[in-house]
This record gives C-alpha cells, structure tokens and sequence, in this order.
DNA sequence: CTGACTGCAAACCCTTTGCAGACCG
DNA sequence: CGGTCTGCAAAGGGTTTGCAGTCAG
C-alpha cells in the first residue's frame, strides 16, 4: 500500500477544509479521516477500501458515511470517481482495436479507429508498472444530442470511467 | 438508434454460428437474437437494453438468459465489455489532468503525467460526434507484481474498462 | 442551542445462481 | 433421447435512503 507524499497530503486536507468551510459544510472527524485516506492513497480506492482503513482509527464509522462523504468530496470536486457512477456492464462487437468517443453529459459511447493511437509513445516511467500490451484512447466532449438539448449544466456526477479495451 | 451496415452484421453473426458450433455450444433461438441484436447496435448496450430490444421478437425471453449469453459471447470472443467487468465505484483523489496504467490482471491503476498526451491530435471524423473537451489515454499490461507471481494464464473476464479521465 | 451529520437497518438495483422443465442436435 | 439451455424465483453484492439520536459551530 503505497502512500502518496506527506506534503502533497497536507496540501489537499487544507484545501478540503477551506472548500467545505467556503461551502458550509462541516468538518467533522469522519469527513476529514475519510479524505485524508483517499488524498493519501495510491490505490484509487473504492468505498470499502476506504471504509476498512478508517475503521481502524475510529472503529465506529459506518460504511454508508463514507460513501456519504465520497459523493460529497466529489461533488465539491475534491476527488474523482475512476469509472462510471453507476452503470451496468455494456457490451460491444466490435472486437477489432478501436478507441472511443464519450459523451460526459449522457454517457454515449462511439468507436473509432485509428492506427496513430494504436502506437501512442508511452512516457518512460510508466515502464517501471510493468509491461506495455496497447494503449487505448478516450476522447471527451459533449456530444450533438447533448449540445442541442443544452441541458441546464446540471453537475454531471456522470464524470468518468475507466475503460480497458 | 443507429445501426451497424447490415454486411457487418450478417458476417457476425456467421462468425457466431462457425464459433458456437466449434466449441459445442448449443444455437439456440434465444442466442442468435441476443447476438443479432448487440451485434447490430451502435450503443453499447447493457443487458437491459438488449433485453428489452429482444424480448419485442421473442417476448419469452428472461433477463437471466441476456446475462448469461452475452458471458457466453464474451468468454468466445466474440463481443467485449466496455468498463471493468464488475467493480465498485474507485476514487481518486489526483484532480489534475493525468492518464492511467492499468494492469490487465490484477486491475491495478497508476497515474501517470503526459503534456504529451494531453494533447492528442484527434481524427477528423471524431469531431462528428460531438465536441472535444479532453483526451485520456489509458495504458494496458501486466503489472511487476502480476508478472512475478505469473498467473496460470487464466482467462481474465476482466477484460477491458472505460476510463474516463 | 440547532440544523447538519451520523449510525443503523432496511430498501434498491444490477447481476448471479439453484432448480425443474423444455429443447437442440 | 440426453445433456444443454431456459425461465422462474430467490439470493447476493454494492450502494442508497429514512429515521432518530448526536455533534460541530
């Protein structure tokens, strides 16, 4: 388990806490346990992950508080989600090597192909993970439908996802 | 909801009938529409949406048999997932733009910094989608730790995820 | 003090599984 | 015909929500 520097640490708990007092959320011992193990990890890890850690420090916190306080720093734009909120599994035929196109409004997804990205330079410290199979490319934007519809730029808790293939 | 070309379509499906018999899987009615229909989409389903989708031709159906198909088409290879097959929600507390190294195997993410990759010449046609707000690119393989402890090469369901930032 | 926050437990949603009958080959 | 496959219904795992007591400010 891997930590992330002490400094960078400290750097995003102060900011946590002048963005909740800015906001008028309060800062409770819960909340700022639960930040602090998610600014500190390498991991990217999910509620529970997060949930086991804190509970060794404060044994009475509940799951269902952290995924509370998750959603929370979320939306103050404080952490990200890795993958889609809440999606279900989709599935695609097309199994040829192909990149995608994503709505972050509504989530539309579009292939497309294309031999340049298929052979991305790969920055040479991402060598010491391990080994290089392919690269894949994600590209972001609103899509038509979405554009047209402006919709009223709700927060789009829709955010990201992780997309392997 | 746009279709797949209908020559695309039918070569599919001749792979599907070719694969299934090769490996003793049974064509039943129920598999040839649930594979026609993702087969022909351009969406990405999910099991719901293809259920829905067959269950106006085949109103017997169940969601179950949906399920259990599209891991059977998986498993042949004949579709994928797009997203990590079943993961909770991660979190991540990197807000600055950056891309990830994914293990394959074991499902491990690292970030990593690009300006590079920040920046990525998108092709002409992407921009018919929609507009372009970002590029992530995610890099696959099989991390220091999978390597050593070499897995006995075990089919990975994991197979792919959608990323976004 | 007082409204925001927490813990609990129950609800929810998507997905999977056990079982007995139905059907492909 | 026999083993595979299907539909049903119920279970499972992650996540969310209603409620009443608790705590930060």
């Amino acid at each position: 388990m891997e930590k992330a520097e002490t400094r960078e640490v400290e750097r995003r708990v102060e900011r946590f806490i002048e963005t909740a007092r800015a906001a008028g959320i309060k800062i409770t011992h819960q909340r700022l346990e639960i930040f602090r193990e998610v600014a500190s990890s390498l991991e990217h890890p999910d509620a529970e992950t997060v949930y086991r850690a804190v509970a060794i420090r404060m044994p009475t916190v509940s799951l269902d508080t952290v995924y509370r306080t998750l959603w929370m720093l979320n939306d103050l734009g404080l952490i990200r989600t890795l993958g889609p909120r809440r999606e279900s599994v989709r599935f695609d035929a097309n199994t040829t090597s192909h990149h995608h196109y994503v709505c972050v409004r509504c989530g539309l997804v579009r292939d497309f192909e294309s031999d340049e990205l298929n052979t991305l330079p790969v920055p040479h410290g991402v060598r010491s993970f391990g080994t290089v199979v392919a690269t894949h490319v994600e590209v972001r934007g609103i899509c038509e439908s979405c554009a047209l519809h402006q919709s009223p730029s709700g927060q789009d808790r829709v955010a990201q996802s992780t997309d392997r293939e």
